[in-house]
RNA sequence: GGGCGGUUAGCUCAGCUGGUUAGAGCGCCUGCCUUACAAGCAGGAGGUCGCAGGUUCGAGUCCUGCACUGCCCA
């Protein structure tokens, strides 16, 4: 049977069916093996993308990664779990129905709280599934069968058994605090959700008269409005300017109000006037002097953000139109001092950028410092370890300045938490109480334990990354003590962006380290600290931005649909695109004519396999080929012994040397070096040298047909690792190729469950073999440089004249085929004596070449290069004269540093004097009239 | 204001604990349809490593300052 592949590369022809086949045989599923095996494990958990969201760039390159480091993994030997979900996010999915409704005229209330959540797991089960389906068509290779969703009922579960004990060891706690209000999205934020933009505004001067009527004192604000309400005046108390002011009344304009004048340290006397109003309920800082002060909390806003009852002849309007109002009427009555040009940071929602109203009300809060104490320890333990390392300081001066988490949210749609209050006013466990003790537990109540009444659950549910920080562990089955856990826990890796590193991995090792020190390990012996983490390690990737760097966002338009290019260049091209741009820490300026690039790699590869293709079933026919024997071809330990031909040798030799380093690379998370020395070893080697030496003994015929089945043999061992060593960069072309050699007789389902090759370090005579290589390689280069210089057309055969040592000269003889076909040289010819003078020759300090040639060559050229050639030459020797005589330089500097540039040094004390007398030679030919032609 | 980065070829980036002649891809120029591949082959041009000091026998690499620039936090 011949092997097939299509006359051209056509990556949506292979991938398509390729990704069903993975996932159809369920070639990734990982049963849960007993501990006592000893295999090691590598777990990876996926960040789950957005239930709402569709695939995007960031999240193909962050899985283009994950893949890599899991497909490596996983061909490595070690048992390796990649666990897929999705996230229910709350505020964006509880938007996207509620805009859905709305197009059918419906409000969220209309239907009530039941209804409407049915609708979302209606639109969940119809539409959240997208991002999936992307992640199948790009070929991750993740365990399907374990696919989580946030909202899942037993994450339901393992998230209210985390809240109850938080409640039970005093970590959770309800109050009324100021928080960020979302006036559009109808609920509470964390710090995290708010993002911070430099605005020009205004910073107006206002001026409060005493009570007494003995003056004023002038505050400055930038949100006039909030003066509705004022509840005091702050001034620094090492203020000599308000000191005598402290204690006294003002009446606050507009609202005829009396606030004392207080002295706090908050008050900054540099800025503004040095006295701030005092808003308590609408201002954190304020709240925090209105705590310290006692004074009362006064909210002048309602959930929209509109002025309350509480906002007197402001009531109804608008924040802004109440600020436009209250400076009017501030002007009219002579209150405005000045309005001065001043940039702020505004608070805006991440979700839907309305500006964040800072509000006070009711909340429920997570103590922070005694889970972050443990989250700090496990990374300065070393526990955790981050890749760049850089992440490791800004995780820990985050972490070293924390503040308590808001967890709840006002909305429906998420996990409500499981507290209830009783309908009895005067019940301790009644809502209406502000210092109320709701009833939390782990089991629904029908009445309230105490008093008998009915109770109801609290509106609120829990902030999405409350539970998505559960999930390196409730994933595999906590608070069960499962089997899973055993095994697969602590998760190896961590895998994302740096964008989510407090929203999420901080979070997940803060819950990692507070609650599984509880969880026995496999044994039943304590678990230990190091053994509560979350992962061992967390690789942090960088952000895809456009060719211009700009980042990518719907409202510039710039947005690259991975679905789109992937279609358009292959999957593997944009694979291994992102995989050798990934520099740690640099972002990736996503550009097409790089992936253009890979996809001419992609369809190098399979020209490359065609030629192989090409020459089996010649051999087939020849009777020197045995499909049956390629099992044994391709394992099982192979030596090249040293009567074998050089170029067999030597690509063996770039083959292990290759594998070796690409482990090496992969390992310390250097995608960009690891794929490119898989492209250069397959392209630049392979390729370009070892498949063009092939050639000249693909014949089978005869008495060559010995020689042949070697080299093809050989061809097919390379061609074979080589795809094993691509497979986790581009896994679809390698998967087709390898079936094809294979011929339904594969060893494995797919080369994705074979070995990866681990390479090795090179002994002497592997060394050896690619310094020979190279001498044969820079020969051939030179003989090409000199046809070009001589302008000798490109079919035309010439001859050679070398001059060289007598190793040198077996090593050239020895490889007169290949030079012949890689130079287009019919004879080459050793001379006696050195050519150095002959014009036109090239002299390296292992030969000095002639190309025989009835040409005139190029006077003024050669001149020039020559010139050049000396010039550097000469300075190099300067150089490396002037180091040698240098007594520090050879007192300090290592021996090897010494040696190397010893044996350099003679050889360019050999190489200048020639090319000086080459140049000399050059002038004096050209000035007597001499054709300056040789041969 | 606090913190973390970046500045190397026209573009995008490598360059690991300081060590012989600073690399790659793309782009550019010249010539080739050499039956695996024109999505290819061969040859070539192109860099005072942001600036100024310092440490060192030796600095793209370490230190200091400056300039420009990106990001995070407040």
């Amino acid at each position: 049977m011949s092997h097939e592949l299509s006359k051209t590369y056509d990556p949506s022809a292979i991938e398509p069916r390729w990704a069903e086949y993975w996932e159809k045989e369920k070639l990734f599923h990982v049963e849960t093996l007993d501990t006592k095996t000893g295999q090691p494990v590598f777990t990876i958990l996926l960040p789950p993308p957005n239930v709402t969201g569709n695939l995007h760039m960031g999240h193909m390159f962050e899985h283009t990664e994950s893949d890599i480091l899991v497909r490596w993994h996983r061909m490595r030997g070690e048992t390796t779990l990649w666990i897929p979900g999705t996230d229910h996010a709350g505020i964006a999915t509880q938007m996207l129905v509620e805009r859905q409704l709305a197009s059918e005229g419906i409000k969220r209330t209309d239907l009530g709280r039941e209804k409407f959540v049915e609708r979302v797991w209606e639109w969940r089960r119809l539409y959240g599934g997208n991002i999936l389906k992307q992640m199948k068509r790009l070929g991750d290779s993740v365990d399907w069968s374990r696919e989580y969703f946030t909202m899942d009922e037993n994450l339901n579960r393992a998230v209210r058994e985390v809240f109850v004990r938080l409640w039970e060891q005093g970590l959770i706690y309800r109050g009324e605090y100021i928080v960020n209000w979302c006036p559009r999205c109808l609920t509470a934020i964390s710090d995290l959700e708010v993002v911070h933009e430099e605005q020009q505004g205004k910073l107006y001067e206002v001026r409060y008269p005493l009570a007494d009527g003995s003056g004023s004192i002038h505050i400055a604000t930038t949100r006039p409005e909030t003066m509705l309400g004022d509840l005091a005046v702050a001034v620094n108390p090492n203020d000599e300017r308000y000191r005598d002011l402290i204690g006294k009344n003002v009446r606050l304009p507009l609202m005829n109000r009396e606030i004392p004048i207080l002295a706090d340290e908050l008050a900054n006397p540099e800025f503004g006037t040095g006295a701030v109003k005092v808003t308590p309920a609408h201002d954190p800082n304020d709240f925090v002097i209105g705590k310290r002060h006692n004074l009362p909390m006064l909210k002048i806003m309602d959930e929209h953000a509109r002025i309350n009852q509480n906002g007197g002849a402001y009531a109804g309007l608008d924040r802004y139109e109440a600020r436009t109002r209250v400076l009017t009427d501030l002007e009219a009555q002579g209150f405005l001092v000045n309005a001065k040009d001043h940039v702020l940071s505004i608070g805006k929602c991440q979700r839907c950028r309305t500006v964040v109203e800072p509000s006070l009300s009711m909340q429920w809060f997570l103590k922070i410092q005694p889970l972050a104490d443990k989250a700090i320890a496990a990374v300065t333990n070393g526990h955790i370890r981050f890749t760049p390392e850089n992440y490791r300081t800004i995780y820990l001066n985050w972490m070293n300045n924390i503040y308590d988490w808001c967890i709840s949210r006002q909305l429906w749609w998420g996990h409500r938490i499981p507290a209830w209050y009783c309908t009895n006013s005067g019940c301790a466990h009644s809502k209406d109480d502000i210092n109320s003790q709701p009833i939390v537990g782990r089991e629904d109540p029908f009445k309230c334990p105490d008093c008998g009444f009915s109770v109801v659950q609290e509106t609120d549910v829990l902030d999405t990354w409350f539970s998505s920080a559960l999930l390196p562990f409730t994933s595999l089955g906590w608070p069960e003590h499962t089997r899973d856990l055993d095994v697969f826990y602590p998760t190896s890796l961590m895998v994302t962006g740096f964008d989510i590193l407090f929203f999420w991995v901080a979070r997940m090792i803060m819950m990692g380290c507070h609650f599984m020190p509880d969880m026995p390990v496999a044994d039943g012996s304590k678990r230990a600290a190091s053994e509560s983490v979350p992962f061992r390690e967390v690789y942090i990737h960088a952000l895809v931005r456009d060719a211009d760097r700009q980042k990518m966002s719907k409202t510039k338009g710039n947005v690259v649909d991975p679905i789109d290019i992937t279609n358009k260049y292959g999957t593997d091209a944009v694979r291994f695109t992102l995989a050798s741009m990934a520099s740690p820490g640099t972002d990736i300026a996503f550009n097409e004519s790089r992936i253009e690039g890979y996809r001419n790699f992609a369809n190098k590869i399979w020209n490359a396999a065609r030629f192989m293709f090409m020459n089996i079933d010649k051999a087939t026919e020849a009777g020197a080929w045995k499909q049956e024997e390629l099992a044994s071809l391709v394992s099982g330990p192979y030596k090249l012994d040293s009567s074998a031909p050089l170029v067999d040798r030597w690509i063996e030799a770039r083959f292990q040397q290759t594998a070796y380093d690409v482990n090496a690379a992969l390992k310390d998370y250097r995608f960009d070096e690891a794929a490119n020395l898989v492209y250069q070893f397959f392209w630049g080697d392979l390729c370009a040298w070892y498949i063009e030496a092939v050639k000249l003994r693909s014949d089978f015929s005869g008495g060559a047909r010995a020689q042949g089945q070697a080299a093809l043999n050989h061809l097919v061992r390379m061609f074979e690792g080589s795809l094993r060593l691509l497979s986790p960069f581009m896994p679809f072309i390698t998967e087709e190729i390898w079936h094809a050699l294979w011929q339904q007789k594969a060893p494995a389902k797919s080369i994705a469950l074979t070995r990866f090759p681990p390479g090795a370090e090179l002994g002497k005579a592997e060394i050896a073999a690619i310094d020979q290589m190279e001498i044969i390689k820079r020969l051939i280069e030179g003989i090409r440089n000199r046809r070009a210089d001589l302008k000798v057309a490109p079919r035309e055969k010439i001859a050679v004249r070398i001059f060289t040592q007598a190793s040198t000269r077996a090593l050239i003889d020895s490889n007169r085929d290949l030079i012949g076909q890689g130079a287009g040289v019919d004879d080459i010819e050793f001379s006696p004596d050195s050519m150095a003078k002959v014009p036109g020759a090239q002299t390296t300090n292992a030969y000095e070449m002639v190309v025989v040639y009835e040409r005139k060559i190029d006077v003024a050229a050669e001149r020039d290069r020559l010139s050049k050639e000396l010039e550097r030459l000469e300075s190099e020797f300067g150089n490396a004269k002037r180091q040698l005589g240098n007594q520090g330089f050879l007192a300090k500097a290592p021996a090897a540093v010494v040696e190397g540039l010893r044996r350099r040094h003679a050889e360019l004390e050999q190489l200048v004097p020639k090319t000086r007398v080459a140049l000399q030679e050059l002038e004096k030919n050209s000035k007597t009239g001499s054709n300056g032609s040789h041969g």
